[in-house]
DNA sequence: ATTATCTATAGATCTATAGATAATGC
DNA sequence: ATTATCTATAGATCTATAGATAATGC
C-alpha cells in the first residue's frame, strides 16, 4: 500500500482543520463528512465512539506533533534563550497557529471531565513544560532573571497565542517571522527603553 | 419602579455569563432560560430576533462597559505607564476575565459577517485602541521605547488574556493582583536580567 | 395598553445505530 | 475476511412562531 494518507488520517486531518477553525461545538459530524465528500454516518466507521472521540484523537495527535516538533526545534537551536525561543516560536507559528488558550478554555467544557483532564495535561506536557524547562535552564546559565519559570512560560505562550491570532486574522501587514522576532524582543528586553 | 434590575437586564446578565463561559454555539436558548427559571420561548419577548441578537446585545453591552471602565481607570491613574497599565490590567482582571482573543476567534465565525465586523470593531475601540494610545503617549514622554504602539497593545492584551486564564483555571496560587503585577514587570523590564 | 410570562408546536438539525453493498487482500 | 463506504431512520435537541394568560399602569 503506497497510500500517502489513509482514510482515517484524512478524517482526522479534516476534523482537525474544522475544529481548530470553529471550535468543538460549532462543528457537526455533517460538516466534517461534507468536507470529506462522504456521508455523515460513514464517519462512525472510523470513530465508533463518535464526535467526542474524534475530537480527542485529533487533539491528542496535534499535541503529540507539537511536543515532538517543539522538542526538536529547541534541541537543534544553540543553547541560548533567544535562539531557542525563536526556534520554538517559529515552529508554533508555522505548524498551525495554535490558539491554545481558547481551545483550553472553551472546548474543554464541552467534553467529559476525564477527556478534558487528559487533554489539558497533555497540553501542559507538550507546550507549557518544555518552555518552562527552557527558562529554568536559562536561569541557571544566568541568561534570564530569576523568577517562576512556569509563570514565564505562561507569559511566553500567551504572547505566542496573540501573534498567532494577529497573523491569522488578516491584520498582519508583515510576515509572521517578523512578528515573532518583535514579540520575542519585547519579551526579553521589555517595553522600557534600554 | 425601584427595580434593581429589569427583566431584560436579568436576561442579558445570565446570557453573558453563559456565553462567556462556554461560547456562543455551546449555549442554547434553553440553557439560558433554564438558568433564569423561565421557559425557553419567553426569551423571545426580550430578544425578538433570537439568539444572535441576544449575543450581539450582550457583547455590545460588555464592550461598552469595558470601554468606559477602562477609560476611567486609566484617567484616574497618574500619567506614568506602569501605573496606567496596572490600573488597566486590574480593571480587566476584576471585571470578568475577558478571553478577548478566544471570543474574537471562535464566536465571531458563528454569527453573521455584519455583526462580526461590528463587534470586532467595537472590541478594537474599547480595548485595543485605548491601550495603544497609552503607549503612544508614553513614547512621547520617553517612557517607553519607540515601536509600533498597536503591536505593543496587542502584546499587552495577549498577556492580560493569559493572566485571566491562569486565574480562572484554578491553577492560581496567588491573588490576581500579584499575577498582574508580575506580568507587567516582565512586560516592562523583560525577561533578561536587568 | 403594556409588560412579561406561559403552552404548544412546526421545522430544522444533530448524533448515533442498523444493516446493506462493494472492492480489495489472503 | 477486512476495509470503507452507503441508505434509512430513531430519538434528541434546538430555534423560532403563534396565540393564550395574567398582572400592573394609565
Amino acid at each position: 500500500m503506497i497510500e500517502a494518507t489513509s482514510a482515517k488520517e484524512r478524517v482526522l486531518n479534516v476534523a482537525e482543520e474544522l475544529f481548530h477553525e470553529r471550535g468543538y461545538t460549532a462543528v457537526s459530524m455533517r460538516d466534517i463528512a461534507d468536507a470529506l465528500e462522504m456521508r455523515q454516518a460513514s464517519l462512525y466507521y472510523h470513530v465508533p465512539d463518535g464526535k467526542e472521540q474524534l475530537f480527542v484523537e485529533v487533539t491528542e495527535r496535534g499535541l503529540h506533533r507539537h511536543q515532538d516538533g517543539l522538542a526538536e526545534a529547541i534541541q537543534k537551536a544553540e543553547p541560548k534563550i533567544e535562539t531557542q525561543l525563536k526556534a520554538a516560536a517559529n515552529w508554533f507559528a508555522s505548524h498551525m497557529p495554535m490558539k491554545l488558550l481558547s481551545m483550553l478554555e472553551t472546548d474543554m467544557l464541552a467534553i467529559s471531565a476525564e477527556n478534558s483532564q487528559k487533554l489539558v495535561y497533555m497540553a501542559y506536557e507538550a507546550m507549557f513544560m518544555p518552555i518552562a524547562n527552557l527558562f529554568a535552564e536559562a536561569m541557571d546559565r544566568g541568561e534570564v532573571r530569576r523568577m517562576d519559570p512556569n509563570r514565564l512560560s505562561g507569559h511566553f505562550l500567551a504572547l505566542m497565542d496573540g501573534v498567532s491570532y494577529t497573523s491569522t486574522a488578516g491584520h498582519a501587514l508583515e510576515p509572521i517571522d517578523q512578528l515573532v522576532d518583535d514579540m520575542i524582543d519585547v519579551f526579553l528586553y521589555g517595553a522600557y527603553p534600554r
